[in-house]
DNA sequence: AGGTATTCACATGAAACTATTCTCTGAGTTAGG
DNA sequence: TAACTCAGAGAATAGTTTCATGTGAATACCTGT
């Protein structure tokens, strides 16, 4: 019985009438043969890259700017056409790129150095070594290539945030004792404040050429919107006002792309699965609603226990009133710490939990003084009601409460 | 009534402590000559 | 014998606690009318 079941449900699957022709074109890993409303900083970009085709370094260049507006897409894209140029024409040139934000993979300096070393052909172990004689392999099989390397980091402000910029003074400083090679460093972030925290020596040879990515408008985001969306679905599947909805959504919240086509995915597949022939406006909601409670649980999973248990406290109370005060989030919280065997954290401790879940962004506050009756803060939760028992309960369970 | 002093309940800062993660060094191991 | 690996020492870092100081306004307490 069972097995019929299942057979049969992948024979639907096969003969259902997807909307899809290509999903892959609305994943963030599908690179377009073009970049749309980008020219002015693909023609700046090229301009600064072009001189490694002649065997002259190209200037270090800092490329930042919100998220999805096309910062790493554009530079992948150039880079790409770089190295076909440069590959068809036997030009010593090597373009390497690496995100910096892989944990346990380039977000130190010893292993980011032992990655590149690595990627120039010299294993390096992922421990041991000093730290100098890891510079000096890479140095070496830099300097063995002969060739201008350009290096690409991509969210180059996780790695100095947790390295330091004593790195990026390393890297830029080889140059001096490079004699056949040249490295540029090509730095990616959407920081824009964190270029101003670096040391005024890094800071200079970092930013020699720098290129700003601004938001895309709700207009831009609707022709990309609309070129994916022909690729990825068929003809006449896209309902009215679909794309402008869409492109709506986001432009309020600066111009980011990529969740505009992660958006416009989501209804897709909501539609497939109701077996809609059309995707509609009220698609386009679900979809909203859909990845707003992903990225919530997103953050809530992956917190640490203490979190959570500040957390559920603060859903706790609110549910049972609509003030939740620091004072009793703290004692509510110090039962649930006795209930399930955890060592409380102090007052002072939580207190500035409270304040890092207000920068995530779950969560509100304001310092309100209650006059002869104290000073504290008043929680307002930014969580969408309909969220909460779901959230509620999924914390309920990682804690393993009852 | 009007003024000011007090007081509460935490906010906010800084320094000190602690546990974890990194880096480095030397000893042991391996492999090539 | 040179290159590689690895464990353990020491340094760096992140997370927390301890101690200290700051804050805004409701209330208590004056003071003079």
């Amino acid at each position: 019985m069972e097995k019929k079941g299942i057979v049969s449900f992948f024979e639907d699957f096969l003969n259902n009438q997807s909307l899809f022709v290509d999903r892959n074109v609305l994943l963030s890993s599908y690179m377009p043969e073009t970049v749309k409303h980008r020219e002015k900083e693909i023609n700046k970009i090229a301009n600064i890259l072009a001189p490694a085709l002649k065997h002259q370094k190209p200037s270090n260049l800092f490329v930042y700017g919100n998220t999805g507006t096309g910062k790493t897409l554009t530079t992948k894209h150039i880079a790409d056409n770089l190295s076909l140029v440069s590959k068809d024409k036997k030009i010593a040139l090597k373009i390497i790129y690496i995100n910096c934000k892989l944990k346990r993979v380039a977000d130190t300096e010893y292993r980011l150095l032992a990655q590149l070393a690595g990627l120039f052909g010299k294993a390096i172990p992922v421990t041991g070594l000093p730290t100098d004689e890891v510079y000096r392999a890479f140095y070496d099989a830099v300097e063995r290539q002969s060739a201008i390397v350009i290096l690409i980091l991509d969210e180059i402000d996780q790695l100095i945030k947790r390295a330091g910029d004593g790195i990026l003074y390393n890297l830029t400083r080889i140059n001096e004792e490079l004699k056949n090679s040249k490295i540029s460093l090509v730095g990616i972030s959407n920081n824009t404040t964190f270029i101003e925290n670096l040391d005024v020596r890094v800071k200079s040879s970092l930013s020699e050429e720098d290129v700003l990515f601004a938001p895309y408008n709700a207009l831009e985001i609707q022709g990309i919107l609309r070129e994916r969306a022909s690729k990825a679905f068929k003809a006449n599947v896209l309902g009215q006002g679909v794309i402008e909805k869409c492109a709506a959504y986001v432009a309020r919240e600066y111009g980011d792309a990529r969740k505009a086509i992660d958006l416009l995915r989501v209804a897709g597949e909501i539609a497939d699965r109701r077996k809609d022939k059309t995707i509609n406006t009220e698609h386009i909601d679900e979809a909203e609603e859909k990845l707003e409670r992903e990225k919530i649980f997103d953050i809530i999973k992956t917190q640490p226990k203490q979190f959570q248990l500040v957390l559920f406290s603060i859903l706790s109370i609110k549910s049972n009133s609509n003030s939740a005060y620091t004072g009793e989030i703290y004692d509510f919280y110090k039962k649930l710490c006795f209930k399930t065997g955890l060592r409380p954290l102090t007052q002072r401790r939580v207190s500035d939990i409270i304040g890092e879940f207000e920068l995530i962004g779950i969560i509100s506050t304001r310092t309100i003084s209650k006059g002869r009756y104290g000073r504290t803060r008043e929680v307002v939760l930014s969580v969408p009601s309909s969220l909460l028992p779901l959230t509620k309960k999924i914390l309920e369970e990682g804690l393993s409460l009852t």
